[in-house]
DNA sequence: TATAGGGCCTGATGTGCGTCAGGTCAATAG
DNA sequence: CTATTGACCTGACGCACATCAGGCCCTATA
């Protein structure tokens, strides 16, 4: 005896406040590398932890999140909404980068840029004030903005974000037979040749480049 | 007053079981998309869970992971085994691929195969058994494995995995103004052209082929 | 206008989880 | 030999977590 459903029928699609708590899930993912709980994500959100628990659920039923029950943090995203091509996620901006300690400390984040979602999607993100002008014939000036994919790896001829002792540069990278170089992009600096013996790490390679000014 | 150290110093470089532990716990965040808890790892790893805090606590000390004290999977993986360029992980096995249920709900697992970390390195992938000749001229046969990186979208060019309707297909996509095409490799057989009122989701990308029979 | 969903709340419940103390055993370096 | 570390254990502590019941308001539909 199924009965003609009366008054509101559930929705099917995503609601405005579904959207909202999605991407905060995903914006948290992307900065800390694991999912919220239901109380983080109420807290960031501005609401109760009942409610988060009610979207997250409804989210689920649309087919946008996938979780284990009664298991802390067990969530994970699995669709993304479907006008989400033009939308912008927000990713932190480190200041200083220290050599023995992770580039996510929260001491390190001095603020947030929004970014192409596209550009984020596989991996974690940051993004890097530039000082100097060893870049600019990359279009990389002083003071603009570059995003880093974090990777521990690259490919000759990627520009990197490289660790060199206990400081940050950006440079374009070479692999040769038995040493690496890092090539700026202005002929008024100089190439650093890097030895094996030499403490070299590769934090991310530059993704896209934004000028804060907009000069 | 610093006294010499007596007895055994401590290690600097990672120990086997640290890098199982690792291993592991990469594993498990490829395939459910979140970090496992200090439990779980301890009964994948078949050890207690304070010796597998132990463990995740030198990975820490090592600089291999990141984590927030007192937090549920509160884990991130932030660099990689030095050696690891050779190493191989685990994905799972995707048997049917459903249109309303996520890929990787455990019914569908049907095992797991080996690949390159560097491919999987980026993204969630999982493989998929080819039925069908359609893409033999891209080197795909019959009953071939290709690992798929899971992604909502892909460039014109790209070898995909796309749910049509109710099946799922790779092929080869072309975007075009106005419309999809998703064309096979094979002159047998074909092109599919999609419109925008069609239902089509896009998988993943196919990022590499096996061929089990090894012919 | 009766009915039901979406979004939100407060408050209670039970247990999963990280952590710590304290201990065993083997390997290693003074 | 003795101190110290790594790898493992048992057991206990207490908080944080997901979940549920019950209720409020607004809006959309038959």
């Amino acid at each position: 005896m199924t009965q003609k459903p009366r008054g509101r029928r559930p929705l099917k699609e995503i609601t405005g406040p579904q959207r909202r708590t999605l991407k905060e899930i995903r914006r948290f993912l992307h900065q800390r590398g694991f999912p919220p709980t239901i109380k983080e994500l109420a807290d960031i959100l501005g609401i109760s932890h009942a409610s988060a628990h009610d979207q997250v659920n409804q989210l689920v039923r649309k087919g946008y999140l996938r979780r284990e029950p009664r298991k802390a943090r067990g969530l994970a995203i699995i669709r993304e909404p479907e006008d989400e091509a033009s939308d912008m996620v927000p990713i932190p901006i480190v200041g200083e980068v220290a050599a023995g300690q992770p580039i996510f400390a929260q001491e390190n984040i001095i603020g947030e840029v929004l970014v192409e979602a596209k550009l984020v999607r596989s991996g974690r993100c940051f993004a890097l004030e530039i000082t100097g002008d060893s870049m600019v014939d990359a279009g990389i000036n002083d003071r603009d903005l570059v995003v880093v994919r974090q990777q521990p790896v690259a490919e000759s001829g990627d520009i990197v974000v490289a660790l060199l002792g206990d400081e940050a540069t950006v440079k374009r990278l070479y692999i040769r037979e038995e040493k690496i170089e890092l090539r700026p992009e202005n002929p008024r600096h100089q190439p650093i040749t890097v030895g094996p013996e030499d403490e070299l790490r590769i934090l991310g390679k530059v993704v896209a480049v934004r000028n804060p000014g907009g000069r």
